[in-house]
DNA sequence: CGCGGTGTTGAGACCTGTCAAGACGTGTGG
DNA sequence: CCACACGTCTTGACAGGTCTCAACACCGCG
């Protein structure tokens, strides 16, 4: 496991805009304190009041709606450098749960220090701003996955997505990753059911497009796989743009 | 036609927050002009460079995806009082078109404006963050509608989802409320297909919960509606909390 | 060695999609 | 005032993708 920093969190805005030294050390002092958390635990419930952000520093974490029937959606999985629940500070309560899905090591950012941020830094308040707006251009994307993709389509899509995203923070190359879902997740991820999850990835495995095993996820035909995701990365905005 | 002014829009905040005097007047001076547009028009294209944000004063738009086979899918609704845009201050260009659905008027805010905004207003610039947060958490209602709802729960959802955030603006009560959106599109709001609606609708219609005609959805059985759509309005953030 | 979590498989049902045709309705032009 | 056209809504028959339920296999771990 790499070091627990919060380099891939600088990465991060790095690949969006460039801030000052000055800035990075504001951001550096963002963080209060840093705590691991084994996996599978929530770390916060739907309604609570919240004075703190948490920021992912290692591991893998989720945002999961939960429904009374038993049916779960995840609306976002965050890694390295990924704000958990940046959206927290304007909200004070979130409307899902935060879920750790492997062991993490996240840095806790109190609301009252982005609270002095919105005051002192406006320009790190404003790529703050868009981080939380990245997530929602995220769920747009997760939103025609669910309604307009097929399960093939999507379960591709969302692979070619945690690739772009994991290289960001050095997590990941053309030749895989680490993904840490086991196959009921990843139906909680896409809308589907387990058994039809395990279907898909045998038709991915059948075409020769990926390998998911032991957590691990064997990248085959990158061209071939975004082409049946119809994966196009512009979405995620890895680019620099003065904010 | 009520008169088109920035009054939804201040409904809208009042119901979340309460602002100064002068800060009500600097919301007002976020405008630099005000434009009508015909129903059914593409107003921003994606990847295109916007300079400014529209606020939606009267009339309904939305945001769409298209995807190369032809398929759509509406990511979010606006109504009166809604920026349609809010995002493009941060994100430059948008990941979808925006498009109206009815004729409609809007208010244009310069992003120089917003930018000043969150130079010289940290309580305003906080509001409008949560403003996009709050277009996120619609966002993961309608991935929980797209993922694990049905056809019948999720127009239901919508119906009442409408119902919630016309009542904060003046714009429905319970009896009812417009809803100028055609088959074809509501299909692409709820990922179904045309003809799928049309039996939903007449689905929601033989259990005696609403009836959709020409432009008007009469509710006739409000909390059975609630309970087929497992509502919840807590995730409209609809109280005032300091941000 | 046994156990719990996870992955795999089969058969059948069901929800939603596809395709195609026809009905309705409103505005327009002759 | 009628005829037509176009968008929208409706219907039927059938196909197909995904779900349900149940059983079984695999595997790491205590």
């Amino acid at each position: 496991m790499p070091p627990s920093t919060i380099e891939p969190h600088l990465r991060k805005i790095y690949a969006r805009d460039d801030i000052s030294a000055e800035e990075e050390q504001v951001v550096r002092d963002l963080v209060s304190e840093v705590v691991t958390y084994e996996a599978h635990r929530v770390i916060a419930r739907p309604w609570q009041d919240l004075n703190h952000s948490t920021l992912l520093l290692e591991g893998w974490m989720g945002r999961v709606r939960d429904m009374e029937s038993g049916a779960r959606q995840f609306t976002e999985l965050t890694i390295a450098g990924d704000f958990v629940d940046l959206h927290s500070f304007t909200l004070k309560q979130l409307d899902h749960e935060i879920v750790t899905l492997t062991r993490s090591t996240v840095a806790i950012v109190p609301h009252e220090r982005l609270k002095q941020l919105t005051i002192d830094h406006p320009h790190l308040t404003r790529i703050y701003w868009f981080m939380t707006n990245l997530d929602a251009v995220i769920h747009r994307e997760w939103m025609v996955s669910l309604g307009r993709r097929s399960a093939v389509a999507s379960m591709a899509h969302l692979f070619c997505e945690m690739l772009a995203r994991l290289g960001v923070v050095g997590r990941a190359d053309e030749r895989g990753f680490e993904f840490p879902l086991n196959q009921s997740q990843l139906a909680d991820c896409l809308g589907l059911t387990t058994v039809h999850v395990n279907r898909t990835l045998q038709d991915l495995r059948a075409r020769k497009l990926v390998e998911l095993r032991s957590q691990w996820l064997k990248i085959i035909d990158l061209p071939q796989l975004r082409q049946v995701a119809e994966f196009d990365p512009s979405y995620l905005y890895i680019h620099k743009r003065r904010r």
